[in-house]
DNA sequence: CACACTTTGTTCGGTAGCCGAACAAAGTCG
DNA sequence: CGACTTTGTTCGGCTACCGAACAAAGTGTG
């Protein structure tokens, strides 16, 4: 039984978490062009709550009257829209040794994007800094009429517990244990800051604007140098009882398989992660003389653009990659029945070359039909689907409360 | 984003599903005896609107006044509290092999039960005339007083689509096809049906009365003749985008073990499904042939009766399940960090002997700390927990509506 | 013991959110 | 042109909830 929710008041006005106002405002971003009348069939609500509720929004700049619209038989409808451009939004994309920041609009569009390598890992304060920089410089190159963005969102490559201390990173860089990374931010910019980890963003990213718009239910696998999952439950990005869910770099997939960092044999990151892969991929030179990547320097971009030109020993890297992560797939489709997998990082470049050895070890793993038919794709988002996401954070919570979100352009 | 929601209309009167009628039933429900000015406070809402609602829930029969308690200073407060003898519930699980009835009380305390092995798979209509037949037999056993029951839960070892047509048990047992189990139970006692999968129905029986009590998202793990998981998230059975989440019978743990009946190699089923075990203990016969289960007929009963008296043979079984189980359980854990992981069916009688070598098995294989500490326990609801939680899925539906069931005696 | 203070449960007026009926405006169709 | 539709607005009304006020029934203190 659900435990009773303690005290929970909310302040009336406009858009009340979970209310009909966010319902409305979600609907009307995702059709674009909709009338009072649609948009009241649609929510299942009168028609004079949603004029009322309409006439109350438009005032906040998110939405607007764009003209009349064809007849269906009657009196013409009044379109409303939804203003893309009536702010912008920062998001960051913290990764193991690079920071890459993306100034998007509110429809997902990316203005500008700046990117830069850092070690990230030893040097948090580095780290804000280049965040700031990146920002501003995204910031100023869009000139004239983008005073501040409505907020900013961050990608981080741990996990995050949305619990009390708003204190992040702890486990997995042990140099930004207690630092403020929220805090920091926000003494810059000076509007809401969101952090959540970067598999989660980039489900959130595949939800709003890749290959799972339109479905709840789904699982978004992560290959860069570890291996995340972003779980979305019924629309909702799901983090367990502790916020780690997700975090299958280590699920062991072969008992005798090599030892990891973490301490035990054989975990998936050993595998798949890109060092793991190039590792391989220099320990099968030998047998493959004749590679490509025996001129090149060897690193994980080389090897792809080598899987992409169909070269042996790449193929071969990618194809084994591609069996060890189905071993994984195929437990998350046994036990999460999601209704779509899809891959993301780097590795997704490689689209059917990655997805079908790895269909094939899924399809020899997965008795149930309806778990075997889930579609397993990839991503077609790129690099910049972390820092999309990370926008996309501050996008839906701007729906969801744009109280939050004074800041908004006037018409 | 969300989907608009179509048209979902709630009618008014007495607790709506998910209003403020359903929480204030299931804190009642929770605490037993509690002040209208107590609710108030921990449900966040004024004094008087409780008040009032408690009014109207009184007629309901469900709750009733109980007489004043302690002061705290000020007047006494009346206290309220649920009926558990308002009514009762039919559970009925039906397994591979045996259907089992119990009735229960609205507090889960089992009054009557009635067991009897039956065909299930290959006779439908038998089993549905065994579980009326069953069902009848508990009634007439309470005698006097009691009409009929509110509402019947049945459990099924089969995924169940809860979509549309509400036929069920198509894919695994192919004699059900078609077979409409909840019509012909409704045909005979006339109050509402509802069906689930006994996994999460045995779920719902470990939140409402066993170890997960106050848990919001674990996993439920039984272990029968075949073996599937219950998920709960945040409170609810978790089903997925198709309802065959928790399907983990054919996780493959190992692609060189023996062939499936599902045609692939080294499934989860074929190392620790009764049946499994059981050929297991036949086979290490010859190496222990002092066990004591030489001198028994050797089924699982047997099994794990010797285990517990530490027979050799009989230990080294359940290790080597437990540790195979124990792979499973660890990927379970890092992919969605439940708070907690609980082992059900018959096995769970071996409590620590099978806990610790799964634990180890486990702990070989988490990486995250807090992942790691998810507690690990078998249950201790016994053999009538599935049925038991039927009964709780009808318990549930009340307290989320109890204009559903308008059956309830009057006090 | 009288008095101040608490706590409980109820009553009552007020508000926010939503609905349905009614209507005017603006269209389509035969 | 008249009948019918569709849209958007207005207005009265309902439901759920809140806060203030109050009576009832208690506790604790000087």
């Amino acid at each position: 039984m659900t435990t009773v929710r303690r005290a929970k008041r909310s302040r009336p006005g406009i858009a009340r978490e979970g209310g009909l106002a966010t319902e409305v405002l979600e609907f009307v971003w995702r059709r674009r062009s909709v009338s009072r009348a649609e948009i009241a069939r649609q929510t299942g609500r009168s028609r004079s709550t949603i004029s009322e509720l309409v006439g109350r929004l438009l005032p906040t700049g998110l939405i607007e009257e764009l003209g009349s619209g064809e007849s269906r038989g009657g009196r013409r409808p009044i379109l409303i829209g939804f203003r893309d451009g009536a702010s912008v939004i920062l998001g960051v994309d913290i990764g193991a040794a690079h920071v890459s920041v993306a100034l998007t609009d509110l429809r997902g569009r990316v203005l500008e994007w700046r990117e830069e390598e850092h070690p990230v890992r030893s040097d948090p304060h580095g780290t804000v800094a280049l965040a700031v920089k990146l920002g501003e410089a995204c910031l100023s190159a869009r000139g004239g009429g983008v005073p501040a963005p409505m907020g900013i969102g961050i990608a981080v490559p741990s996990p995050v517990d949305l619990g009390s201390p708003y204190r992040i990173l702890e486990r997995i860089l042990p140099a930004w244990h207690d630092f403020d990374l929220l805090g920091a931010m926000r003494n810059h910019f000076e509007v809401p800051v969101f952090v959540d980890n970067d598999a989660n963003l980039g489900a959130l990213a595949e939800h709003h604007w890749g290959k799972a718009v339109g479905i709840d239910d789904f699982a978004y696998l992560k290959v860069a140098t570890g291996i995340g999952a972003g779980l979305m439950i019924d629309g909702e990005i799901y983090r367990g009882s502790t916020g780690v869910a997700g975090e299958i770099g280590h699920v062991a997939i072969d008992p005798r398989g090599p030892p990891c960092v973490c301490g035990n044999r054989g975990c998936l990151a050993t595998f798949v992660g890109t060092r793991a892969l190039v590792a391989r991929a220099r320990e099968l030179l030998t047998s493959f003389p004749q590679s490509v990547l025996a001129a090149t320097e060897l690193d994980i971009r080389a090897l792809e653009d080598a899987a992409l030109a169909d070269d042996p020993l790449a193929l071969k890297v990618v194809d084994e990659a591609a069996r060890n992560l189905g071993i994984v797939v195929a437990g998350v489709l046994n036990l999460m029945n999601p209704g779509s997998v899809i891959l993301g990082g780097s590795l997704a470049r490689l689209g059917d070359r990655l997805i079908e050895p790895l269909s094939e070890a899924v399809a020899s793993r997965t008795l149930v039909a309806s778990a075997a038919a889930s579609r397993i794709r990839t991503s077609e988002l790129g690099p910049r689907a972390t820092a999309l996401g990370a926008a996309t954070h501050v996008l839906v919570a701007a729906l969801a409360d744009p109280s939050l979100f004074p800041g908004v352009q006037a018409p």
